[in-house]
DNA sequence: TGTCTGTTTATAAACACCTCG
DNA sequence: ATCGAGGTGTTTATAAACAGA
């Protein structure tokens, strides 16, 4: 309602955020080398007038996904979309993602500050359905006559795509018995279909998850550095092929940093295993990502928590520890946004219909990634959780579903000198959270999940298990020397075998110093030389991302259904020996749009400005007005794939 | 008793870690500028034979830091730094703090690998004196002669020293009732004698230490982000005048990533604060450290704890929170390891002696700090606990000192398979811990802290509000563009205003991908080529370190306290929908040594391996062989400073 | 002695969202 | 009223120092 452009959609270049070839920042290595592996330059990135970008999906080859900005019109978008997809014909695989907004927020680029056209975040189109009540506009079976345009430099542009809402079946299940070991080690890239060997993408996981599918995929959930290593080099050739040896630094930093990862240590003190913390409850495997299977019902948390950052985890698991066990029973869906890799939770309670399609590998297996040679950028990987602990909370009986927003504030004095137009208007937002967790425990009227089957399942441990355990002989009794013997550091002075730890050379006393006086101060810096870099860097290859999808529903600060803060936790902290005691008040928002189209909520969505991540899969049909409390869906019938 | 080398004590040279000057890895700006403010290449540290260096202490300036490794015969060495004192008279301060290893552990430098020449930890002199229940020799009032050796250099080579284990008075305690901004805003430096104003070296503290600073100097305890930003340029002028701007990234990253850090937000969203999870139990100030008067009877908990890192804390603490709230009262001096900036805890129960030197600022304030210049690389502070979270506990009806090292095992399917060699050897140690935690809580027959003063001295507030009071006209109702209006940062090209979030300039399409590709591999890089980088980099002024001290004494893992593994701790995890349980078996290593001398403790010290820390004052006298409790030392008859 | 593993700090960077001119 | 620039907050990536096995 604040602000909805509806600008026509005209196809115009837009350069992309990662498409700028600028030195990089951070590498010490250095020759003052020829011109290699030069980009060409070709920043042609095909889209639409707002930054509209349509690009292969990762993995699934039917599917494009179309990233839009929040400023765009979806209707729009969709429209054109639709008309462009009738005109080309069915030739090919049919599905569309709508993704607005990444995983950082497409924002402006680094170069170039283009004001208002961010991009806000995403939501499944499921969640929109369940937050309109209304169905998705039938916009099936478009085609992929959009990827005759230049995709390629664009992919990098694509930042936040991981995993997928949609249900669809991947693209191949016909390799569904192909063993992992028989496809890791030899041209991972000819699983696809095409015959050229990109140059092994850089995946669009970041360390955490990409230690977290490691660990998962051994059938004891335990790993040992080495084999987590190999893991990764044998899903990725990335690895092994163009990543610097820092890589393993980085594994290893994630170990440490994260305390989902926790370090077991065999009796004898010898061994040491890496596992994942129980409670952290990520028990999703990388099968599962690949093959959209990580149904909701089969994982004892909503999915949304499987694939959470550490703060996100910690926050709702602290929060739920400070519940004395059991005083309200209410099964709180704490359902805070998670960007993660993975399927909508509101998934058909039956267990999942596609074939295990057991090894699976990241290749950039759609159809033309010939990978702009130049990308510069060292690309980083999306959050996997937004920070946003805004819940979704939905009530079937309601057939509503409710953005709860609520903050921690643990002021000990809380400031309290607010006017009510202050009041009123910067009330339930303040997006810039992770502090901000759902406090709400016992007063709270929010509306809870379903007992039904979705988020109430069951403690079944995920289905990929049985099947992980394939992987485990891969990892037991591994020869010591086989991958990952990177010999040596002998501190990467020039050579390329270089100790996954970096370190400095000692070298060339003809260093200088650079150093930033800031203008105006005092400034013992007379003589400030910034030398020029030779723009080296850690030339990752551009590769695309996967969608992500959030539980967040728009959270309306227009419209709150709290208007007033309320504190509703005062619990003490259970410090044992601290002082200094502190109250939490608790603001809340939540958001009833009763009964809306679609794109009435997407709309909302577009107009809100804490709102994130929309997700948008145009293959859904055949959803109109129906209203359906998400218990009972049988979406088998919903989606095209599924018959 | 494994290896006392027993080498006689030569002067030599030897090249300091951070004096190679080699380009810095990750710098974005440049011009190719003149060598100006070259370093002289002058490497000159004066050091014992296995790397012993003597510094100046960073604050104290009657006070040396003898830096000496874990080879070192510190008997020897001591006897050494006797007869030098000896002989060079009295004309000057006269206190050496002996220092076996500093904060990231000496190692071998990033250039040089130097292999057996480690450097282990630091323990307070105190500490081993409770551990042998025997004085510290008699060396007080050694002279500082050894100043006369060009220190400049070797100045960058110290790194963990860091507040200091020294009860004794700070080195000017005439500046006492400056207030603080009479002095920060106009020439830092001259409250030091010295005439030469140097270019404001990089305070030896880590960004969260700087933070935990300046929140704890508010009266409030809570601080917004510019009044953070202001304290710290205030205090420490490196930032404002030799610092990129990249430094306030740093501030907000620090803040953002310990969640000892939380956010609150007043009710009317406008103003967020930043305060101090009071469970962290981090009431340390600034004053303090420069006071070193952080007397343990004066904060609720162990000092220690005060600058732990996160990790540690959260350890602790939730170990703690596992303790079902009075089940067993045993109070559990829980005293992890914590190279901190502080002073020992086992200080007196009267209030402090020192009067309060308000104006603490943050100068290079002892003798000759010509601080060589062409210093390269950007020094890592040294870790604020090394995340050993084995205990020392200490029993004073005993009078011995026992460090319990328990490790935290959540093994679900733990690793049986140990032969009697294997338990033998490698029972209580695997000191790369943080996960290791102490989990004793029910049945662990660990010596408790006494309940005497030293650690049940009640919840006082620490000292330093009153006066740190005065530090809050500072911070309330500043003027909105002050010094930290940074102005514009317009993506930093090549202007030197640049934004405190770092971003790459959308530059010049010469750009070179920097790529390694590890060899031996596929690697379709055929081209790779490294640039050289002109050596540019964060060229920050060298500077020295603090004293830390921890509170770990010696593992002794040859002399385990329990020999077999037991499971203390079964509680099931409080997950509200996790499945997977799992129990925590229990390693602990105990050390009787009953009745040594400290020559001997400090011989078992370092000897051993999972030991660290090694901090001995010499100017601590008089101390023979009584075998105190150490609850009832009277400390002003042991240090000469407090009669 | 050197490599591997693990911990921690520093820094850059991308990006979301906010405030305010 | 809107836009855009800058400030604030979160998260990921990478380098690096260093401890200890
Ligand atoms: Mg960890
Ligand atoms: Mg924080």
């Amino acid at each position: 309602m604040r602000r909805s452009p509806r600008r026509p959609l005209i196809l115009r270049r837009r350069k992309l955020p990662f498409q700028q070839n600028d030195p990089p920042a951070a590498e010490s290595k250095s020759q003052p080398a020829a011109a290699s592996k030069q980009p060409s330059g070709s920043s042609n990135s095909w889209c639409f007038p707002d930054g509209i970008r349509v690009l292969d999906h990762p993995f699934m080859t039917d599917t494009k996904v179309v990233v839009i900005p929040k400023t765009a019109d979806v209707q729009n978008v969709i429209q054109v979309l639709s008309a462009k997809g009738k005109e080309s014909g069915s030739k090919g695989p049919s599905k569309f993602i709508l993704l607005s907004g990444n995983g950082h927020g497409s924002g402006p680029p680094a170069g170039e500050n283009r004001g208002s056209t961010r991009v806000s975040a995403c939501h499944s189109m499921e969640m929109i359905h369940h937050v309109s009540n209304k169905p998705v506009p039938a916009l099936k079976t478009l085609n992929k006559d959009l990827e005759c345009h230049p995709l390629e430099d664009s992919l990098t542009g694509l930042q936040c795509l991981r995993g997928s809402s949609t249900c669809a079946a991947p693209a191949e299940p016909a390799k569904q018995t192909s063993n992992k070991e028989n496809v890791d080690l030899h041209s991972q890239a000819e699983c696809a279909d095409e015959v050229k060997v990109p140059p092994a993408e850089r995946p669009p996981y970041s360390y955490m998850a990409l230690i977290q599918f490691a660990i998962n995929s051994h059938g004891s959930r335990r790993m040992t550095l080495k084999e987590i290593y190999t893991w990764i080099e044998d899903r990725f050739p990335y690895f092994r092929q163009v990543a610097k040896p820092g890589w393993k630094n980085s594994i290893r930093h994630n170990l440490s940093l994260h305390d989902m990862f926790i370090r077991e240590t065999s009796l004898d003190g010898k061994m040491s295993y890496w596992t994942i913390r129980p409670e952290a409850n990520r028990c999703i495997t990388f099968d599962q990502v690949c093959r959209n299977e990580a149904d909701a019902a089969t994982v004892p948390v909503p999915v949304q928590m499987l694939l959470m950052s550490q703060q996100q985890q910690k926050k709702v698991n602290h929060d739920q520890r400070k519940t004395p066990s059991g005083s309200e029973k209410r099964m709180k869906p704490l359902l805070p946004r998670a960007d993660c890799y993975l399927v909508p939770v509101q998934l058909p309670v039956a267990p999942p219909v596609f074939l295990p399609a057991a090894g699976v590998q990241f290749t950039p297996s759609s159809s033309q990634h010939k990978m702009s040679r130049g990308a510069k950028r060292v690309r980083i990987a999306p959050k996997v959780a937004q920070g946003d602990t805004s819940v979704l909370l939905m009530d079937p009986q309601e057939s509503k579903a409710i953005k709860a927003e609520v903050k921690e504030e643990p002021l000990r004095s809380p400031v309290q000198s607010q006017t009510p137009k202050t009041l009123l208007k910067g009330q339930g937002r303040s997006s810039r959270r992770k502090q901000h967790l759902v406090h709400s425990r016992q007063e709270e009227p929010v509306l809870l999940c379903p007992e039904s089957t979705l988020f109430d399942s069951g403690v079944v441990l995920d289905a990929s298990t049985f099947q992980d355990l394939r992987d485990t002989e891969l990892h037991e009794n591994h020869s010591p020397d086989k991958e990952f013997s990177f010999k040596t550091p002998i501190k990467n002075s020039s050579s390329h075998l270089i100790s996954s730890t970096p370190s400095r050379p000692p070298s060339n006393d003809s260093a200088e110093p650079w150093k930033v006086t800031p203008v105006g101060k005092g400034s013992q810096n007379i003589l400030d030389f910034s030398p020029i870099r030779t723009p080296g860097g850690p030339a990752v290859t551009p590769q695309h991302d996967y969608t992500t999808f959030s539980f967040n529903s728009t959270p309306f600060k227009e419209l709150p259904l709290f208007n007033s803060p309320r504190e509703l936790l005062t619990l003490a902290p259970t410090k044992a020996n601290g002082a200094v005691d502190y109250k939490e008040p608790l603001q809340t928002g939540m958001t009833p749009p009763p009964n809306q189209s679609l794109t009435e909520g997407l709309m909302l969505d577009l107009m809100n400005d804490s709102l994130s991540k929309i997700l948008v899969d145009i293959s859904f049909s055949g959803l109109e007005d129906e209203d359906m409390g998400m218990a009972n869906i049988s979406w088998s019938e919903l989606i095209p794939q599924f018959k």
